[in-house]
DNA sequence: CATGAATGAGTATTCATTCAT
DNA sequence: GATGAATGAATACTCATTCAT
């Protein structure tokens, strides 16, 4: 299977892969998922033809665009994981997710509006974000430090929730860590 | 003679009106402000000219409905800040706006924008309830029932990711109501 | 056939009616041809309904201004062809003819598009101002005042053309002379 | 080898555009300013998308158009300004620009606006007729051909004019040359 | 007769996607 | 592989005309 088929170009390649994901990103993150997949293009420094090949359509970009993010969360995740108290973990990761799904509500609904079939690629990704947490929040919960009768799905709602509310209170740091206060004394038992 | 389906007479217009609105809020709630307004002019039973006589624009259309959502939720956010404690008025002023947004993140979004031009309708009533919710807050806090750290802005974030939260625990009522737990025991002092 | 089914409302009907020729020929005058129909009742005072009672095509309005201006100039037409000369007669209506057309060349146009058919009203009265003109050049051109080589076409292809020119020399009443000046000059045998 | 039926190759854009401003001049010039831009591309061979990547605006599209136009005039102007008297040089180049613009008032019209916001590219390529105009006329105003009275403006309008008439002896080249004579006539000192 | 709400075909323009070079 | 020209379905909005009141 890895037989010597490559050609040289495949560098170049990767390269413009990744500008095309970090321009997207960028780009999809800061005026939302309207902008033409040709400005995303031209962006990148290559023709439109170049970014259909990488990503067979619009939704594909998207999908790789949170697949990386994703990814991203989950490897902070995993060594926040093995370097804190489970308690600690947690909140750590909790406040982690939050602040990595910054603006990015709206591709998570583009892309459900496109049905729940596909998307194989991504369900794998918040699959394993999801194994982590449900991990991190059993620890959480049997030492105490969250309540005992919340399970993974309030979990992950009040995660997104609480990033739609930090998008609200963007330029204030301080109110955003009040909130965070608000949520995580929330989240502990009485 | 009152019956329930006069033939489309003058008085119909203000019946397309309310269907018309009654429509776009369904439509733009569950599948985005993206359907095309032909679909909803249809679906109303109406042509698009209908349509466009009475909102010039589809913008004015998703204005239409959001002014009209938040001066149910003002009147009834009234009504609880007269009958009720201020601190028991507070949080139930917010369970309010929090179901009544609930799938419409667009909605509660709204609430805190109060400062995109043009709009002037929607700012008016957001503004009315934003001062509800200033007062509400205000009492709660000197009640003792909410953290003094807390501002509007906080709250008036916290009213729209906790929507969100909610939109993802649809079907689960008791999910929901351990989110609610979670976020008031938040609010309140330690 | 004139019997007494006439109701007393008919006065209203024709003061309606020439309400809306007058607006639209001001209107279509000054600002075009496209002003919407809806307009035109609006600034006449009545609703659209009664504009189309009247003129069952927008088009038979404009073909209506069209004709109230050709009576209007073949009657004006023809005392000049009783009180003057054979040649200043001619002159004085082609002069006449110029400036009551100024602005319309835009109408036969669009009359035009809609095929040469129907325009029954429209052909009959401008026929009417060919045959005067007819005579009148005639005269002219026995006076020795009119080029005898000079036909009826070119005489009026001359007065759509002349129209034209003043047209684009609205405000600047000299210069009109001046051009009026080298027309008739031209007109005259070497 | 060099046929004249290449496949769509990369200069075809070219080819596209060429065919797009033809088709323009002939459907603008023929039918007016309101034939559907849908009807223009399918005519022209290509869809509406090619039609609005090369113009961005139907009124590109006509601007495009008329500047095409405008140079052509330009080019002949300046060849006959440089092979004839002043006199000669002035009516003949009269005679270009009517029968250039024949069919096109709204062309010969493009000449007289010279004021109208945007359209850069057509007010300076007007510019340089009413330049190469204003010098001609000078000349043969000096060499006594053109009564001194008249002014660029005069001559401008008389062009427009003088193109309307024409228009409607459209198939009638005798009486359009009886026109040509009354006009130059006229424009000669008494 | 007058009114103006309703209608819907028509129009300019955008944008994801394809394909010849 | 990369390019960008071509495509055409889709969409918001307009306006002449009809018809129920």
């Amino acid at each position: 299977m890895s037989g010597t088929r490559e050609r040289p170009l495949r560098a170049d390649a990767a390269r413009n892969r990744a500008r095309l994901l970090d321009v997207a990103t960028e780009v999809f993150t800061t005026r939302g998922v309207g902008v033409p997949t040709e400005e995303i293009a031209r962006t990148a420094g290559v023709g439109v033809g170049t970014l259909f090949r990488h990503f067979p359509t619009k939704e594909a970009l998207l999908e790789a665009v949170m697949v990386r993010r994703l990814e991203a969360i989950a490897s902070q995740a995993a060594q926040l994981a093995a370097e804190a108290e489970p308690a600690d973990a947690f909140f750590a990761c909790f406040r982690l997710v939050v602040e990595q799904s910054a603006g990015k509500n709206e591709f998570a609904r583009a892309l459900a509006v496109a049905g729940v079939d596909a998307h194989a690629a991504l369900r794998e990704s918040s699959e394993v974000i999801r194994a982590q947490l449900a991990v991190l929040l059993d620890g959480a919960r049997q030492a105490g430090a969250v309540r005992p009768e919340l399970g993974l799905p309030e979990v992950i709602a009040l995660l997104a929730g609480t990033s739609t509310t930090m998008e609200h209170l963007d330029g204030d740091p301080a109110a955003q860590q009040r909130v965070f206060d608000v949520v995580f004394d929330g989240l502990r038992p009485r």
